[in-house]
RNA sequence: CGGGGCGUGGCGCAGUCCGGAUAGCGCGCGUGCUUUGGGAGCACGAGGUCCCGGGUUCAAAUCCCGGCGCCCCGACCA
C-alpha cells in the first residue's frame, strides 16, 4: 500500500452528498475530471473488473457471445433508424475531417442491427445473443451523485435476435433471470419493475432497481401481489363512481371558482365528479388533456400516448391565442387542439366541467354524448396509497437506483434498417430483437450505497478490490517478515492481498482499512506475534480471532470461500447486511 | 431549460459585505528526532496565475462588466 497510486482523504470535497460518492472519493477510488466524467483509480478499477467478470459470466451462461463495437459511429446509420433526429442533445455529435456527421455512441442498437443485417440471413442463424462491455457517452442535462449518474460510463449492453415473438419471450425470461443472478452475485437484491421504453422504443421494458433513498427514480410497489413499476409508467385502478342516468347538460354560475376544489365545494360534489383540464404543447400542437378532477397527469404516459418525445406545459399566452379561458376551460366546443382524455373520464357520468366562459361551469357533462377525444388513454399519475392496478391493495412509494434495464424491441430496428431473414417457409421476415443494459460503474456505486457504515465501505467479497487487507504495525523486523511471508503464501493460494506496509500509526491504518472496506483484515503486530500469530477480523464484525502463523493461510482461504458462497445466487439464504447511514 | 449556491496551496475552510499590511488557519505533503492497537508529538520546511479576461482606482482576492467551471433542487433522462 506504500506504493498505491492515490491517497485516502479525511475531509471530503464539499460537493459530494450521497454516501457512495463521498466514500468513492475518500477511498481514492475515483477522481473527477469534469461534470459527470471520472477517472477510475486502482482500487475502483479492480472492483469494476470483478463486476465485469461476473456480468460476462452470466451473459455467457445464457449463450451470449462477447463482441466489441465502435464508440464513434457515422450518422448515416442513425439516420436509417430515425434516431439521428429523434434523440436530442444527449447525443454528442461532431464532424470528421471530411465534414461527415459523426456521433459518440449512446447505445448500440444501430450498429448491432447493421451486423445482423449482414450476417443473419436464415432462421438457422437465429436465435443469437451478443454483448459487449464498453464506454458510452450521454450528455445528460444533469449528472449527479458520483458514479450514480454520469455522462461517460461503462455499460454492458446485450442484444438478442429471434425468429419469433414466442422465442423472444422465452429468451427474455432467461435474461431477466440472468440479470437477477448477476445482481445477487454482487450482493444486491434487485427489484424488477415495469418501465418506460424511452428512446429505445419497443413493446415492453423492465428496470432492475436497487431500492434506496439515494435513488433517483420513484417506484410504486404492491406488497400484496408483487406489482412494481416505475412511476413513469405505473398505473392505478381508478374506481368508477356509481353509475347514474345521464342528466342534461346545464350551465351554472361559479363566480371566482377556478380550481377543482373550489368548484367542487361550491357545487357540493366530490372532486371525483369533476373534470380537470390541463394543457400541453407537443411539438407544435396544443393538447387539451381531460382527466377526472381528483387525479393527476403523468406526463411520461401522456408523451407515450401522444407518441411525442417533447411535451411541455402550455403557456397562458398560448391558451389565450387558442381561445381557452383558464379556470373555466372545457373540452366541449374546443377547437385547434388535440383532445386527450384519461380513461377515468368515460367511466364517470355527469361530470362538472368548465363552460369555456369566465365564471361558469357545466354540470351533467357526459363523455361520448357531449364531447369526444382524439386519444383515450391511461395517463393518470399513480401515487403512493393509490390502489394497485392488479389487486387493489394500496401501492407503496419508494425510491430506487436503476442498475439494469431490458427492452423488448420487436422489429423497430430490423424493419427500419432492413435486417431480415428467410423463415422455414422461405418467407422474408424482419428479425425480432431485444436489448439489455447494465451500468457497470453505477452497479459499483449501488453496492457502496447499500453496503457501508459510518467508517466506510463494506465490500461484498465478490466485488471487493482485494480479498484480504494485511495491516502490519510497527517497524519490527519479525513483523515485516511475518507479514511478507503471509502475503506471499496467500497469493500463492490465489488470495488477492492489499498489504499496508506504510510507516503510519495503527489508527491511520485501521481507519483506512475500514474506509476501503475489504471484507477481511489481518493484523500483524508485535502484540499479535506474542499472542501466537496474526489477528483475523471481518470488516462486518467488531470481533477478531487469533490465527497461528502456520494455519493462517488455510483459515483465511476457507473464510474467503464461505463469504463467496454466501453470495451464490443458487443459495436461497444468500444475504448480506449493510446499513444505510453514514 | 428554470431556481439556488460555490470557485482562495492537494483537501476542508477564513478573509470579500466596508478596497490598503508579507493572503491566513486546520488537515495533508517533505526532512529530522521521539512515537506505534483506532486518524501521535515536537521542530524545521515546501507548496498560491486568490477560476479567466477586461474595467474602475494611487492601490483589487475584495468593487463593476463579460466569460468559464463545478455543485444542489426541479424539469429532463436506458
Amino acid at each position: 500500500m506504500s506504493r498505491l497510486f492515490g491517497r485516502t482523504m479525511r475531509d471530503v470535497p464539499a460537493r459530494a452528498t450521497t454516501p457512495s460518492h463521498r466514500l468513492l472519493l475518500r477511498a481514492a477510488m475515483i477522481h473527477q475530471l469534469g461534470a459527470g466524467i471520472y477517472s477510475y483509480m486502482p482500487l475502483a478499477w479492480r472492483s469494476l473488473a470483478k463486476i465485469e467478470a461476473i456480468v460476462a459470466e452470466e451473459m455467457d451462461r445464457v449463450d451470449g457471445q462477447r463482441i466489441g463495437m465502435p464508440v464513434v459511429h457515422p450518422a448515416d446509420l442513425w439516420r436509417k433508424s430515425g434516431r439521428w433526429d429523434s434523440i436530442g442533445r444527449e447525443m454528442a455529435r461532431f464532424h470528421d475531417r471530411d465534414g461527415h456527421d459523426m456521433l459518440l455512441a449512446v447505445t448500440h442498437e444501430e450498429v448491432v442491427t447493421d451486423l445482423v443485417a449482414y450476417y443473419v440471413t436464415s432462421y438457422r442463424d437465429l436465435p443469437r445473443m451478443v454483448y459487449q462491455i464498453q464506454t458510452k457517452f450521454r450528455d445528460e442535462p444533469r449528472s449527479r451523485g458520483g458514479l450514480i449518474r454520469v455522462r461517460e460510463f461503462v455499460m454492458k449492453d446485450a442484444y438478442s435476435f429471434h425468429p419469433s415473438y414466442q422465442d423472444l419471450d422465452v429468451y427474455y425470461e432467461r435474461m431477466v433471470e440472468a440479470y437477477v443472478r448477476t445482481f445477487r452475485r454482487c450482493g444486491l437484491e434487485p427489484l424488477v419493475v415495469e418501465a418506460d421504453v424511452g428512446m429505445m422504443g419497443g413493446s415492453a421494458s423492465h428496470e432492475f432497481m436497487l431500492v434506496t433513498d439515494a435513488g433517483e427514480d420513484t417506484l410504486l410497489i404492491c406488497d400484496a401481489c408483487g406489482y412494481a413499476a416505475n412511476s413513469d409508467v405505473a398505473s392505478t385502478t381508478v374506481d368508477p363512481p356509481p353509475p347514474e342516468e345521464p342528466t342534461p347538460k346545464q350551465e351554472v354560475a361559479t363566480p371566482g371558482r377556478t380550481t377543482i376544489e373550489g368548484v367542487a365545494d361550491y357545487l357540493g360534489v366530490p372532486t371525483t365528479r369533476t373534470l380537470k383540464a390541463v394543457f400541453y404543447v407537443a411539438g407544435e400542437e396544443l393538447v387539451f388533456v381531460a382527466i377526472r378532477g381528483d387525479l393527476g397527469v403523468n406526463e411520461q404516459k401522456l408523451a407515450i400516448a401522444l407518441q411525442s418525445s417533447e411535451i411541455r406545459p402550455a403557456s397562458d399566452q398560448e391558451l389565450g391565442e387558442a381561445g381557452i379561458v383558464p379556470g373555466y376551460a372545457s373540452p366541449i366546443g374546443v377547437k385547434n387542439a388535440k383532445i386527450v382524455v384519461d380513461r377515468s373520464v368515460p367511466a364517470a357520468p355527469n361530470l362538472v366541467a368548465g363552460a369555456n366562459r369566465a365564471g361558469f361551469h357545466l354540470t351533467g357533462v357526459n363523455y361520448g354524448r357531449d364531447f369526444r377525444a382524439d386519444i383515450e388513454a391511461d395517463i393518470a399519475l399513480a401515487r403512493g396509497g393509490d390502489p394497485c392496478p392488479t389487486c387493489g391493495a394500496p401501492l407503496r412509494e419508494t425510491r430506487g437506483i436503476e442498475m439494469g434495464h431490458t427492452f423488448k424491441l420487436g422489429t423497430r430496428y430490423s424493419e427500419t434498417m432492413d435486417a431480415t431473414f428467410l423463415d422455414s417457409e422461405g418467407e422474408q421476415q424482419p428479425v425480432i430483437m431485444a436489448s439489455y443494459g447494465i451500468g457497470i460503474g453505477r452497479l459499483l456505486a449501488s453496492a457502496i450505497e447499500h453496503f457501508h457504515d459510518d467508517d466506510g465501505i463494506l465490500f461484498p467479497a465478490s466485488i471487493s478490490p482485494y480479498d484480504v487487507h494485511i495491516v502490519e504495525l510497527g517497524e519490527a523486523e519479525q513483523v515485516r517478515e511475518a507479514a511478507s511471508q503471509l502475503h506471499v503464501a496467500l497469493e500463492a493460494a490465489g488470495v488477492e492481498v492489499l498489504r499496508d506496509d506504510r510507516s503510519e500509526s495503527a489508527g491511520v491504518k485501521f481507519k483506512d482499512a475500514d474506509l476501503i472496506g475489504i471484507p477481511l483484515r489481518v493484523t500483524v503486530s508485535p502484540r499479535s506475534l506474542k499472542n501466537g500469530g496474526v489477528e483475523l477480523k471481518r470488516r462486518l464484525s467488531s470481533e477478531s480471532n487469533m490465527l497461528p502463523l502456520d494455519s493462517a493461510v488455510g483459515e483465511i482461504v476457507d473464510l474467503r470461500q464461505r463469504l463467496m458462497d454466501d453470495l451464490d445466487p443458487e443459495r436461497p439464504q444468500w444475504s448480506h447486511t449493510g446499513s444505510s447511514s453514514e
